[in-house]
DNA sequence: CCGACGCTTCGGCCTGCGCCGAAACGTGGT
DNA sequence: ACCACGTTTCGGCGCAGGCCGAAGCGTCGG
């Protein structure tokens, strides 16, 4: 049986509480030490280490020695595809401690997504981009079965010259020194609704972080600082009320 | 630990070889009874009877009782995203015998993806109706990020009234008695190319079944009969010379 | 050069679960 | 009424693999 692709032992290497864990807390893009990942998982770095070195032999996630730490990372982009494709099918499960609801709940509200804005904090961002006339949409049908926004409904957003303007002045730097597209988005798993990454989200996110309105909390969390807390509102049409803490 | 979304739970569902074969098996988005599911997994009915409890209970797929039959079918299409996904990072295992060599080969070469073809077959009559001049591309940029098709790879396929002409010659019904939108495109899990779906990729199908142009084989596998084999290049241009057999 | 630290390897324990065959149950055909 | 058949339940076997602590190995800092 299953002579085409082995499904299996790939779902199998996800399929195991402390690895998913692991590749979970990998798919913010970052590359993360042993150690971290073991305190992450709730395993002793003995146990952990026999994961890592199976994910490893599985392609999963591939090891860069650096002194006396080794850095894990995801080994592509599709394997963060997979979880994703996993995380939606996944029933929510019925919540076992206040400690993982909060953290479930600051998840969902805010979190990095490889190097840009996710969550809800993320997409609603980029639904104020839009309505405060910062970008366009451009809703044509592509003609693609999308899972998650359903039939025929891809979006494509473009700058406005009012929001390169208001951009500009927040310095947020608007040419990519690379071959990267300015403007790409990703479907959250969590508000099954696009936010944006490109390198438009890259440096929204990088420009959040350097003036404070938000900082990295443990795990892909992303929190709103007081000063974001005025200043998103302000200056994007971002409502917060919703952000509770 | 994982408070977010049980992955794991979900994954182990699909990590296990018998369960695996399965879901695959029932990717075609046919019904199929246990027993068939049994000989097709290669384990004791009384075996798979514990796994589909599993994946029941999993919500990965729905049971239907008729008669003295069960019938299964996968819960949800994004189950089968999930799996295709999963495909997609699986590596190509070196094959272990005859017999799954050229099961292997013929899934590759000719499927049925739901009601519509996948396969060399699927993406090459996608193909060939655009070589051919009865549908048109609209390969504009729609912004996102597209694992399979790469960065703004998004595609439109439009019927000419050529095209039209043509397939009402050949008594394709080309009016969705239903809201199905008439052409929709999948992303080819095993060749990443584009194959026809929405009404238009069931309706061709199902004409070339009843044409006796090809015929379903077991597993999703579709074989191209003779008559095919002449009328396929002659009518639509379609190569069939890699096709053996 | 020595100790602290990060990580992996090894040995041993133990649970989970995949497997089967036998038996039970329900449906359909005769 | 009976039997055949599709399916599930149960009991028991055996192995894969998850877990830990102890020990080993390499790297960095003083």
């Amino acid at each position: 049986m299953q002579g085409d692709v082995d499904v299996a032992t790939v779902a199998a290497l996800m399929g195991e509480p402390a690895r998913a864990t692991v590749l979970l807390a990998l798919t913010s893009g970052r590359a993360m030490a042993a150690t971290t990942l073991a305190t992450e998982a709730g395993v002793a770095p003995s146990t952990l280490s026999g994961h890592l070195g199976r994910l490893v032999d599985g392609g999963l996630i591939t090891v860069e020695t650096s002194g006396r730490h080794r850095y894990y990372r995801l080994a592509s982009p599709e394997i963060a595809e997979a979880l994703e494709a996993l995380a939606r099918v996944a029933p929510t499960r019925p919540v076992r401690s206040l400690r993982q609801a909060t953290h479930a709940e600051a998840i969902r509200r805010a979190r990095s997504c490889y190097d840009h804005l996710a969550g809800r904090l993320g997409v609603e961002l980029c639904d104020a981009l839009v309505s405060g006339g910062l970008l366009q949409v451009d809703g044509s049908d592509n003609g693609r079965d999308d899972p998650v926004l359903g039939a025929g409904r891809a979006k494509r957003f473009v700058l406005t010259s009012s929001g390169r303007e208001t951009l500009t002045r927040l310095d947020v730097p608007l040419d990519p020194p690379t071959r990267r597209p300015l403007i790409r988005y990703c479907v959250d798993w969590s508000e099954q609704r696009p936010h944006l990454s490109g390198w438009l989200g890259a440096a929204l996110l990088a420009r959040f972080l350097d003036l404070g309105w938000v900082s990295r909390a443990e795990r892909r969390v992303v929190r709103v600082n007081p000063a974001g807390r005025s200043a998103l509102p302000d200056q994007l049409g971002v409502d917060l009320g919703w952000l509770p803490d």
